[in-house]
DNA sequence: CTGTTAGCGCCTTCAG
DNA sequence: CTGAAGGCGCTAACAG
């Protein structure tokens, strides 16, 4: 019914072993053999079976990428630079072709569990993690220790905008959230803000408080002092925006500027300001994070602070791939650039 | 050094089949033994070996979802959709948990079949094409073909948001493009407008050929004459959005609305038009195509065909896994829903 | 309900 | 450079 290896070389008129050998292209064989064995794979229109041939060979060609939403660009960009440096790499040959995968947790832990071992079990030949990570202890844990079980099976493990996994064997790309949130915040203190409200992504969760960590700090350096009822959390999302930033209108109407988890809650935020009535920059200031590629045509542009996405995805890709070396330490930290849009101005009097 | 099935089995005190049975759950066994076994799984920290497995069975529990691109919400949203449908589904237990994956093809059609050879080579359990296909006709034709022997190896291939695939096995819940072009260019021709601009997707797919049918059938309807010089062809993205609407205006400054493929394209559209100092709606129109999620955000709100991406998906998941009876005649046609938004209004005079 | 027996299709030493 | 042989870890009939 399906043809196998074996009939390939029955038609080639070799060994199943030489046949292999040329699909595999990591042995010398004669050029006339292999081309006589290309042919023959063509003519019957043959197809390697993996799971067979990943036995044998106790490795597979499958590379995961996890993601925590794939319907947000953020995690879409990121997972398309890593796909494209891995899964477009064997020019048109049969042999190093990978086979790179997003899976999308949703942001549960749970699920990111399950697909971490779907991955071991299938002796996955690379995984690389995006995002913030859940800071729940036991699951940390949980995680770690999945980690160390990949890497001791030979499975190369990245991280990619996401903190480093200590004591794991994976190398970890790590955006500097903190340190981007806090210039954030100084340029709108120094446009003079002092009463900003602050929608935080959802509690435990490394990025929501890295973020927040650097909003609080530019504050304190700032001497500025913060009232509890100024920040909100919720969903990395437009509509959780929308929502809190209601919400803060509610608790204190005086607030000039209001500080977003990402740019998607941002735009939701306007949303709401502007149906308060509220104009952009003029009563109310708005910073998101991240520069996705919508937040330019926001109405005012938005001010943020951008995340190469891509090109940390793609470097992702490629030490997972072993093209590239790791960074020292296996811990390089990428640092946001600040963008000054019209979403932000001075305060009102 | 691995830990396998057999040493499992030597720790419970029972043969590898029952170990086997107990984790597949598709057989009879003494909830007794299946408490040891378990146990034995826990404290060896058991992990099934997936290639072996798979080889044994003669198929996988890899379902693929290929997009042609992961960085749309568009393709996000759908892929989302899809996958909470197949991966969420083992309650706890190992047994049916199904490794749901996306593949980005980036609309390259090679990309495409190779990654079809990819799953193949998995021995795939399911496979969903999502969005538009390309229309070459030796490449539709080799997609046919491998189509076809996926269905014949006992992959269950389902096609969401893409035409049929006529004589392949595939099942296909189909967008109606033609259909919700035409009424988005009714809405506008009735509002009175007769001078509208179409910024096309790509040439030679399918989405991008249905949708300007339906805005030209619309147009002969109501007997308006189109001038060739109203029409660009560009990628699905802002950027192509913004360059296309440039050069509408450059061919034909008297243009009173701009249809766009896409609602990415038409948030291009909008930047272009504002920094040309045209007001929207007051001097020209913008519609969208799709509904995502920011459109509602734009300003003014975009007016749209709204595509049910998320109940798509969800039932194409459902199909995929064998879980819905599939459509009469295999085929579903899908329909978009209209929504007049702030971007549309009367022409100027 | 449980054990035994054969492979699944390929890779990889080991010879030649 | 090529062939022969064994086994990767698991599942699927068959018996019992």
């Amino acid at each position: 019914m399906t043809v196998t290896l074996a009939d390939v070389a029955a038609r080639a008129q070799v060994s199943p072993a030489t046949v292999s050998r040329v699909l595999n292209g990591n042995y010398p064989v004669a050029a006339s053999t292999r081309e006589r064995v290309l042919r023959a794979v063509d003519e019957l229109d043959y197809v390697l079976n993996g799971p067979a041939s990943a036995l044998a060979a106790a490795t597979s060609d499958l590379v995961g990428i996890l993601v925590n939403d794939i319907a947000d660009p953020f995690f879409g960009i990121m997972a398309s630079a890593i796909q494209a440096e891995i899964g477009g790499v064997g020019g048109g040959r049969a042999g190093g072709e990978r086979l790179a995968v997003v899976c999308n947790t949703g942001g549960s832990p749970e699920r990111e569990l399950t697909y971490l071992t779907l991955l071991q079990r299938q002796r996955a030949a690379a995984v690389v993690l995006t995002g913030g990570a859940v800071e729940d202890a036991p699951h940390a844990a949980a995680v770690a220790a999945k980690l160390r079980k990949l890497a001791e099976a030979g499975t190369r493990v990245v991280l990619c905008g996401r903190p480093p996994a200590p004591d794991t064997g994976a190398v970890a790309l790590t955006f500097d959230n903190r340190g981007g949130a806090r210039r954030l915040t100084e340029h709108l203190l120094g446009l003079g803000h002092r009463r900003l409200g602050y929608i935080a992504g959802p509690e435990e969760r490394t990025t929501t408080r890295h973020r927040l960590e650097g909003h609080r700090a530019a504050l304190a350096a700032a001497q500025v002092e913060e009232d509890p009822r100024w920040t909100v959390h919720g969903p990395y999302d437009r509509q959780s925006g929308y929502e809190a930033t209601l919400e803060l209108l509610r608790r204190d109407p005086s607030l000039t500027a209001v500080v977003a988890a990402n740019d998607s809650v941002a735009l939701g935020a306007c949303a709401a300001l502007r149906e308060s009535g509220l104009r952009i920059p003029e009563d109310v200031s708005v910073a998101g994070f991240d520069d996705l590629p919508f937040s330019v045509d926001a109405v005012p542009a938005l001010t943020t602070v951008r995340l190469p996405l891509a090109e940390a995805g793609a470097r992702a890709g490629r030490i997972a791939m072993g093209r590239e070396e790791p960074p020292p330490g296996a811990i390089a930290v990428i640092r946001g650039e600040l963008m000054v849009r019209g979403s932000s101005g001075v305060p009102r009097v």
